[in-house]
DNA sequence: TTGTAAGCGTTATCAT
DNA sequence: ATGATAACGCTTACAA
């Protein structure tokens, strides 16, 4: 590990006895180079043991073929598949993703996208922890590199292309098919507000009921953090209230597992005590017992979106766009039975 | 987006009416610079807009303060908590990490390497799919910087420092607990030999069972690939062999949906019909109908072993060492009936 | 077709 | 304490 001085372009030039330039252009295939000078060159890179340095041709460029990854938590399976999905669109178009995460904080979403920049990454794709805070606005503002957001909203940000689901339907056909199912007193266990998916459906979950001629259970809503914990703690407390709910819905993968927690700390069988719809789709929707009905979207999908509209930018300099991800109610046993009360 | 050519430290320099130099040893707080000058400087910086180029100050430091990661999968919750804990352990020590999928393929795993050192990063954070493709070991060998291999072991590969977790111990006691609720027709679904994991689980199941005087259950061996196909696979072929199981043991979590998805096509119920052990928790371990019996390791921990010990290097030069993860089986219902047959 | 040389934005060495 | 200036390793006019 001892840091020998890597062999430079210069020193395969001097080893083949021809120009720095005559390597450089061999190596970036240049349209008029001889096949005598390729060989001479090839041999001599290959005899120096010549490995190019990214890092001296991204300065002179000014292009890094990196792209700036940003999600509050990839431990998160749902920011994990779109990761996957993301890097391998951009693997094929020879970029390198450098991933960060915020850890849902808005802070550090601005320190990261500050890094980012300052790494001059050629794009960013962000899913930001907090869209209405200023500071990031003010760190995105500073950007020249063209921004995909991922279920985001930000205001004021005109010139990024986004990558949104379909929340709307998804919701939409969830509250129907319970309200179908004869229940009214359905809890929505989401969010922050500050956060697209929260709002959206939230805003659709009540829509259904007034659609229907009803009242949306504002007695029943529960906006917190995306957290288990947050699931956990929203779902004792609501069959602790006085008109707990027969039907429940959780806004996300992790407020899942707190909503079981819960309900089985309770002692309470989904799908006969109580009816249960899930968003997005995991391991443990369908394998549960009876397996959970889920608002699903396609997770690698949004990520090779976004990366398809990031290169769409990058190397065919289009416009920013926006493009939905469809979503779609998965029924399972979870929501089989109808209880009234 | 009109790119705007960015300030320079040239521009500050310009625009405060002092040398280059003057503004790099501020930007460095080096000793020796007057507060006047530092004034004179930081208002120049605010005035003209500059912003550091990490890439020009890589070049020339010599040093990228970037960390190379590659896993086969991220969106495999193992990989992504260990990606976590990595993360945040490098943030912390101010270093950026860049995550590269090998996609389980040995070909990628030269291809990421290659790519990670051409970018010059400071080290590599490696989980390769194959630890035995010779490739690999030549790219891993052209490397002259630290190197840190989670839960892998390369022969010829001295000086990287590993951390492994300790799945003899887990498996020893899953093998023992089964045994002990008088399972001997137990079945392993496990990877591929060319992976640790896989070959140290091989390894003691075996041994567990010789050591009870017992002759371990060859027909119930499957070696697979690590993923949910495999595991449904290998389950619906041991369900349909001569003297199936009454016990089994899935070498992960990708593997263990696939052992349920084929019981549930089977209509076999776990814990009844069934013992099953997992091996690696997740929410579905935790809530599945029973809970389901677990060797778990804590996988965030791992990642922030391995940043630990390779930021040992970088920034104390230590030497490499290894570091084990305790593993623990969680017993739950899942293997609390034992059926003889 | 090939060579010469300027420049990308820093840091670090050397004077002053 | 500050200022010139030479690297770092590459790409790209421009000349030959």
């Amino acid at each position: 590990m001892a840091r020998r001085r890597d062999a430079t372009m210069e020193d395969v030039a001097n080893h083949a006895g021809v120009a720095l330039s005559s390597v450089s252009r061999v190596l970036n295939d240049h349209p008029d180079v001889s096949d005598r000078m390729k060989q001479r060159v090839m041999g001599a890179i290959a005899d120096v043991g010549y490995e190019p340095n990214l890092l001296a041709s991204s300065l002179r460029r000014g292009s890094t073929k990196t792209i700036g990854f940003l999600a509050s938590d990839i431990s998160n399976p749902l920011f994990a598949e779109i990761a996957l999905g993301a890097e391998r669109r951009l693997d094929e178009a020879e970029y390198t993703m450098v991933l960060t995460n915020s850890e849902g904080s808005g802070e550090r979403d601005e320190e990261m996208i500050r890094l980012l920049r300052w790494r001059r990454t050629d794009g960013l794709i962000l899913s930001v922890s907090d869209e209405r805070r200023a500071g990031t606005l003010v760190e995105l503002a500073r950007l020249d590199v063209p921004v995909v957001l991922i279920d985001r909203d930000v205001k004021g940000l005109d010139d990024a292309s986004v990558v949104t689901s379909d929340h709307a339907r998804g919701m939409r056909s969830a509250v129907d098919h319970l309200i179908e199912l004869g229940h009214t007193d359905i809890a929505l266990i989401s969010g922050p507000r500050q956060l697209r998916p929260a709002r959206e459906r939230l805003r659709v979950f009540r829509r259904a009921f007034r659609d229907q001629q009803l009242e949306p259970p504002e007695h029943l809503l529960r906006i917190g953090s995306f957290s288990a914990q947050s699931g956990e703690q929203a779902t004792l407390d609501l069959l602790a209230s006085d008109r707990p709910p027969t039907a429940m819905i959780a806004g996300g993968n992790l407020l899942l597992t707190g909503v079981l927690r819960a309900l089985r700390r309770r002692k309470l069988t989904v799908g006969r005590d109580i009816a249960l719809v899930s968003c997005d789709e995991v391991p443990l929707t369908e394998l549960h017992s009876p397996p959970i009905t889920v608002i699903a979207r396609d997770a690698v999908h949004m990520g090779d979106l976004a990366a398809e509209l990031l290169l769409e930018r990058l190397v065919g300099d289009a416009e920013p766009r926006r493009a939905v991800v469809p979503t779609s109610l998965i029924v399972r046993d979870s929501t089989k039975k109808a209880r009234r009360r």
